[in-house]
DNA sequence: CCTTTTGGCTAATATCATTAGCCTTAAGTT
DNA sequence: AACTTAAGGCTAATGATATTAGCCAAAAGG
């Protein structure tokens, strides 16, 4: 393994327990036991690249548990593993998943391409479906808005109560999916 | 209008400009035509107490919003207008959204109390559909979760093509609200 | 044995946020 | 009118952090 990616690791691990927000080029050389400096050695673009490869790091995570959820399943089922799977890599991942739903630069050329490879493995199960290619797209940014919502809100404590995080969840999933196969009953 | 409101108007005039996250004693005090440390005299708190300051303000409009929204509409419209009452103010104040849905402290106390004004407005219109408590509560989180979700993702450009994203978001909000009524007919 | 790359260091600079302490002006008070 | 106080601003100083420049040691490879 590549220093660079000891350090992006050692990183991760340190945003999934005190936010992303709170890394810092000093808490980052102070938990590897170097001095601030010494990490432009690697990151010559400073903090902003290194929260890029971090970025990065998240989107391809993603993609590959999305992927690995769906298999075997088809049409809702499918889906539906899909929106649990995005929870469950939140809850083992709070601090990337915050960089990359949240802190995403606006114009990143990078994030766009990674994007789209995650985006497929949900568009692959979309046409089994049957959808429009305009519906398809609704669909995906309503379940993205979902999940990523919900999974944010929770994550900040944004729901009173924590006990029943879980059931709020399923029943949300399943409305949102019961309704988007029922726009579809009368088409394919 | 007292001083401390005026700076509060500016800076959120800032934050909806430049994001919430670019916000700076700095740049504050020079979009004043003032130097850094008179700011101190209003905010003795000092930039958490601005933020913590704007947050109030969002909450505040947020729930005017809302509850003006609904005035007059019932059941499934009334939800309706609300979810589209939020997701018009995420676009009149895109940094004021920010600020509230993603910057919120864990553990602000002031928050919690102020949220509290905000779900009322929708938790009654919740009585009127004879929902269960705990299905009210389902609901209240899948809502939020969509409505902040996708709004939070269109204001950062996370979905690729702008164009129809009214048309996603009317999709969503009708998918959603159809299941959670659909769930709901065997009930009262 | 020489050379290059890797990874680290110290010292110096720039940008902010924040504090301390001073000053002016306008509003009240006696 | 003279005094006092509060508002709102300022300069100078401190402290934290990111970043740059330039030096150094040790390992890898010829």
């Amino acid at each position: 393994m590549t220093r660079k990616q000891e350090i992006i690791d050692v990183c991760i691990e340190m945003i999934d327990k005190e936010g992303f927000l709170n890394l810092s080029i000093k808490t980052i050389a102070e938990r590897l036991g170097i001095k601030p400096p010494s990490l432009y050695k690697h990151f010559q673009g400073g903090l902003d690249e290194i929260k890029e490869a971090i970025k990065v790091y998240g989107w391809n995570s993603i993609d590959i548990k999305i992927a690995k959820s769906a298999v075997g399943k088809s049409r809702e089922d499918g889906l539906k593993a899909m929106c649990y799977a995005l929870r469950e890599f939140a809850h083992e991942h709070p601090g990337v998943f915050e960089a990359i739903c949240w802190h995403n630069s606006y114009t990143s050329e990078l994030n766009h391409e990674i994007t789209k490879g995650v985006i497929s493995s949900l568009y692959s199960i979309l046409d089994s479906l049957g959808f429009s290619e305009a519906v398809k797209m609704h669909v995906l940014r309503s379940l993205r808005g979902f999940v990523e919502g919900f999974s944010m809100l929770e994550l900040h404590g944004s729901f009173g109560d924590e006990i029943t995080l879980d059931e709020s969840f399923a029943y949300g999933v399943d409305a949102l999916i019961t309704g988007i196969m029922k726009g579809q009953e009368n088409v394919g």
